[in-house]
DNA sequence: GTCTATATTATGATAGAC
DNA sequence: GTCTATCATAATATAGAC
């Protein structure tokens, strides 16, 4: 779905204007005048209003599935870069996808957690455990490497990620659509070295 | 504030009405029906539906002022607890109040902030920078009076409040309306634990 | 201060011509 | 697949009786 369908006008004016006005505060009308059509064209497209939110929802999750490196890399990664280095990279690609259309995604399934379950699940589950889980398995090859100390590795990868998830929350605010902000950037990169000192060989 | 006026009772609702269903999402016909009056008798004590809101974020900025430690109480703190041990006290006191008036206001402005300039300003000041600023203010006065060793004491306040942040985020999904969550303290205080180990006299 | 009644506008959604 | 027309409902808000 990446040419320029009218589905996929519908599909990224609803994204622009929910992540600007919030999925209750936009109405169909307003989607529709964005992309040119009458409102009873979406209808061809989407079942409904909520059909389209879902169709955004699925996007979401079908994108960061890729963005997580794969095991063969991941294998790779620890062979070339430090322990640390390799957590900026990671942070570094999730904070700027130059995807302007996941960053307004993030927005939009940040402001709908408490009403919209589905929401909910991404927060507390794509958000939160999966990448403390995978931190984690990544922090026991790099022991396993002989890269880091033994240590606790869960607590090690909470620490990491509630941090970062910390950090995130400002930078949504304080970044400009799409483009890079220096200073979060710095941010990332001090965290991470911060709790290295606790697990340096 | 606190008597079960009717200009209470629907603030009372709207909280709880807002906080689950969202601003937009809830309607002044709701609100009423949660009080028992009808729709027309709000506006004899709210302005509109706006003014309803607006009205809820005071309440939260003054609540929030309460909690903050005094001067007074700061230097005590310090002359009888360990650092660690002090920032436990406050991030309970936060993650803790009791108050579900409070807790359901914060999910309102959570869920407002990228909609509402006054939600967006309490997410980046009242619960990101002032924090930082306080918790930075704190340390250098433990510095001062010898409890800790002398360190970049801006760069601790944010890895103790970023942490919490992330912390909370989960929190306010995991745990139940009102009460206490036994993981999440724990959380709290080895994210404490674990910053304070750089920070040792 | 609450009610009934009403005005006005916005909204999600459908029917049917082209 | 888009349009015009239309519907039904829901929303915010006001006027005026009690």
């Amino acid at each position: 779905m990446k040419e320029k369908t009218t589905k996929r006008e519908i599909f990224e004016a609803a994204v622009e204007l929910f992540s600007r006005k919030g999925y209750k505060g936009t109405s169909i009308r307003e989607i529709a005048y964005a992309v040119g059509i009458k409102e009873s064209s979406i209808y061809n497209h989407y079942k409904n209003k909520e059909d389209i939110l879902r169709s955004i929802f699925d996007y979401f999750r079908d994108d960061l599935s890729s963005l997580r490196p794969s095991e063969h890399e991941t294998g790779k990664l620890i062979d070339l870069l430090s322990p640390p280095d390799i957590f900026k990279l990671i942070f570094m690609r999730y904070a700027n996808t130059e995807n302007v259309i996941i960053d307004r995604i993030a927005k939009i399934i940040f402001s709908e957690q408490y009403f919209n379950p589905q929401a909910r699940d991404f927060i507390l589950n794509v958000e939160i455990r999966e990448p403390i889980a995978y931190y984690e398995s990544l922090l026991r090859e790099m022991a396993r490497a002989g890269k880091i100390s033994e240590t606790d590795c869960h607590f090690i990868a909470e620490e990491l990620h509630y941090g970062f998830l910390g950090i995130i929350m400002e930078y949504s605010h304080v970044k400009k659509e799409g483009e890079y902000d220096k200073d979060t950037i710095q941010k990332l990169i001090r965290h991470v070295d911060f709790i290295f000192k606790h697990v340096q060989n």
